[in-house]
DNA sequence: GCAAAAGTGTTAGGTGTACACCCATGA
DNA sequence: TCATGGGTGTACACCTAACACTTTTGC
């Protein structure tokens, strides 16, 4: 019944995560250091291979999970790499994912255990193959996609302040942006809930905790709304 | 040296292809009934198996060719699907391109050799196993990268005239745009250049042939100019 | 009481959208 | 001469971007 497939070649194929999170007002990625040869020792993103009975969400799961001890985050596809020469060791197609998690979840003791690293974006060096390329990649669709859809909530706990969220799309895009501007268009969006609690570590005034609402987001979606900060 | 890759799985990757033209004021994909078991005689989008010394766009170009007999055509990866089960033969990965190509050229003998046939966008019936989503999926890209690059283009010949172009963008976006409108932002972008002869098929009056501007829009892009229609 | 960050409205300019008539030609 | 499609300009609404002062509180 599959005979037509057999005379078909079968390839290597890996996933390769640009696992990102948000710390010190910037976008950091986690990067390591690799662990086998060939370029064993050099700096790399976080991947692995697709087994047979795993499906591409399930590997990036996987590996996402391993790097970081968490389960259930952020994750969207960037695109598939399939040069003949892109990994010096094999042919190996390559699918890129990016993943966006609150560091305040990261499992610490795994960045020792996978010689980790979180890197300011702003200053990743070289990394090994096609790597940088992955990222800048990966960059320009996030940015694009934080702009068009509430997903830069997943770079943030749950309780976040509004300086903190304007912080993180600073960091974002790249540039300030206008502190009135900024909080008149999330306030018209109304996706956001008030909490009567305040964060005192970053100024003595105290600013009021928010929590993304993704019902009232879901809903406004249903009447044809489109996110843009 | 790539001693470690050996232990891993190897999967079949293939790439399945929406070629794209533009006939009759609306979009069409070419379909086709497969050639091979299972699903034999369903109908399909046109696909192909990469092989071990091939890259993903030669593939590509490679089906393409095949299906339509164009070579250089304009081709943007849509994404890459791994479910386990997605085809029922075997696991499969298929990576998806869409291709938009100008109908004049497209060898009609093709047509008959591989059962295929071009469908308007808007009826297409089912499919076999997700070519369906894939095709969903890459309108919606191709209608967000016509709306911000100068892609649409490449559906007409090389000399157009402006009604046919509103046409075209109008079959893209489903429904009707205002010509003076549309005909002051393309003025304004600068990017078509008037011929002296005029298209006569279609009105007494005649309407004057344009031809897209390549240079020029490579001179507007560095200035950091952004298409948009 | 003062330094430091949080919070709050208004205006001008630019961009997108709606809209109606004349022109050229072939039949 | 008339029917058909090609070609042209303006006015209003809306959205974006610029801008400065008051409030709270810990030290």
């Amino acid at each position: 019944m599959t005979q037509f497939y057999l005379q078909e070649d079968k390839l290597y194929v890996s996933v390769d995560c640009i696992i990102l999170g948000f710390k010190e007002n910037a976008i950091h990625v986690l990067i390591i250091k690799r662990k086998f040869e060939p370029l064993k020792g050099e700096r790399s993103l976080m991947g692995g291979f697709v087994r047979t009975n795993e499906s591409l969400d399930e590997t990036v799961s996987r590996v996402v999970f391993e790097s970081t001890g968490i389960e259930d985050v952020y994750m969207e596809q960037v695109g598939t790499y399939g040069e003949v020469g892109r990994d010096i060791g094999e042919r190996v197609i390559s699918v890129v994912y990016y993943a966006l998690i609150d560091m305040e979840l990261f499992d610490e003791k795994l960045e020792k255990k996978h010689n980790a690293e979180w890197i300011n974006i702003n200053n990743v060096g070289q990394l090994i193959l096609d790597h940088n390329r992955f990222l800048e990649d990966t960059l320009k669709l996030m940015k694009r996609r934080t702009t068009t859809r509430p997903v830069g909530f997943n770079l943030l706990p749950e309780k976040f302040t509004l300086p903190q969220l304007q912080l993180l799309y600073e960091a974002i895009y790249q540039r300030p942006l206008d502190k009135r501007n900024f909080r008149k268009k999330l306030f018209e969006m109304d996706i956001l809930e008030k909490l009567d609690e305040k964060d005192k570590l970053f100024s003595k005034k105290g600013a009021f905790y928010y929590r993304f609402n993704k019902e009232k987001y879901d809903r406004l979606l249903e009447d044809g709304y489109y996110f843009s900060l």
